[in-house]
DNA sequence: CGCAATGAGTTAGAACCTATAACGGAAGCA
DNA sequence: TGCTTCCGTTATAGGTTCTAACTCATTGCG
């Protein structure tokens, strides 16, 4: 993806072969999941001997910590993107559907099953963050006028540690909330297939959800 | 859980070994997640070499889906239960939240990251059609008095293959999925901790989506 | 330019894992 | 009693992650 043009040719190569590993990777999770990702087996394809792969990742938890992170950038760039273009909440989730469909795998290596000991690591939750501000941006400005604040509004306005400073009225972090719970609750059950057989169209589930957080 | 009396002294010996197995299982998943589930793990706990449990189980995959069977057949258990006592859907929705955070891990069984090739065996898609029937009750129940139907309304009316023959109006099919599609969303997101940190008290938005839900 | 330091890649091996094969023996049953 | 069924064993094959110890090319400094 990114050519990494700084640092010493050794420097160069080492993310070369990083990059590389990741690709590799990403096939095999795309075509048998996470759990299915086996070092050995990236070794082997890339013509490297096993063992030589611990110089660029500490191990498969670190690989695939690696991967997580580069998934929610990949997330965030996305959405980011489109809100600095002027994009609006029906857009945004546009955007996430889309980026959700393009890699199923990618997006339950953000939002899927938990390991239960794991702890992310604080660069990720510094991305979260981020898709947070811009949900918050857009949930501000199409967020209703205000009326009588519900309990949950009230009770955002009291707890919102998590706001990042953002302006925003508690109408908006009640939009911006929804937006993202509603959203990802229809994607996480239509790509892990529960869905299937039940004969609708997933999307005009999740464009009915889009109108619906928007006020029709 | 179930005490099998019927069969043969040997039928009944060997469930009652394989409900060991699956009970030492669940305390791996517990702990550490299904990924780390581990068949010679559960072996020696119990006292038994490796290969033993091969006469349990055909291997490692048909354990867990008797897993997933299983949970799922507590879920459908715990709503039909609440549902035949007279449940509306707010109680159903409290139902399910209990069910999930008594052991996030059974709930990611269901709701979690499917591996790609892995197709659901027949029984759990029932147990799955017996969960929507009783959201459908429910949803037939509390759905609003016909007004205009909605785009998605329209649609659900066109493509109800999975009402499974249920009498329920185009409202009460929009909003049972409704209801599982944004509870399952923000009991997704808690239960993988993306709710950590951000200081607001989860069941305060999953009660407010109940409310919006059900008409305020 | 030359030489030491750095680090990439190797093989060997320990400690796991799933799964199969072949065997011994106990329990059920006619 | 004797036969059949099936449980549990050990042995084994092949897979995995990861560490250790070694070789050797490349880098960069004096």
């Amino acid at each position: 993806m990114v050519e990494s043009d700084a640092g010493t040719p050794r420097e160069r190569y080492r993310a070369q072969v990083q990059e590389e590993i990741k690709a590799h990777a990403w096939g095999q999770i795309r075509s048998a999941g996470a759990s299915a990702l086996s070092l050995s087996a990236i070794a082997k394809r890339m013509g490297l001997s096993g063992p030589a792969l611990y110089r660029y990742f500490a191990g498969r938890d670190e690989l695939i910590t690696a991967l997580v992170r580069d998934a929610y950038r990949s997330l965030a760039d996305a959405v980011r993107l489109q809100a600095e273009a002027g994009a609006d909440l029906p857009a945004l989730a546009r955007v996430l559907r889309g980026w959700a469909l393009a890699d199923p795998q990618r997006y339950f290596l953000v939002y899927g099953t938990p390991v239960p000991g794991y702890e992310a690591p604080e660069d990720t939750t510094a991305i979260a963050a981020e898709i947070m501000a811009v949900l918050l941006d857009a949930g501000a400005a199409a967020a209703p006028v205000a009326s009588a604040p519900s309990a949950l509004e009230v009770h955002l306005a009291e707890h919102r540690a998590w706001d990042g400073g953002h302006p925003a009225p508690p109408s908006a972090l009640r939009l911006a909330l929804a937006f993202w719970t509603r959203l990802t609750g229809v994607l996480s059950l239509e790509l892990a297939g529960h869905f299937a057989g039940m004969g609708f169209d997933p999307e005009q589930l999740y464009e009915a959800e889009v109108r619906a957080l928007t006020g029709r």
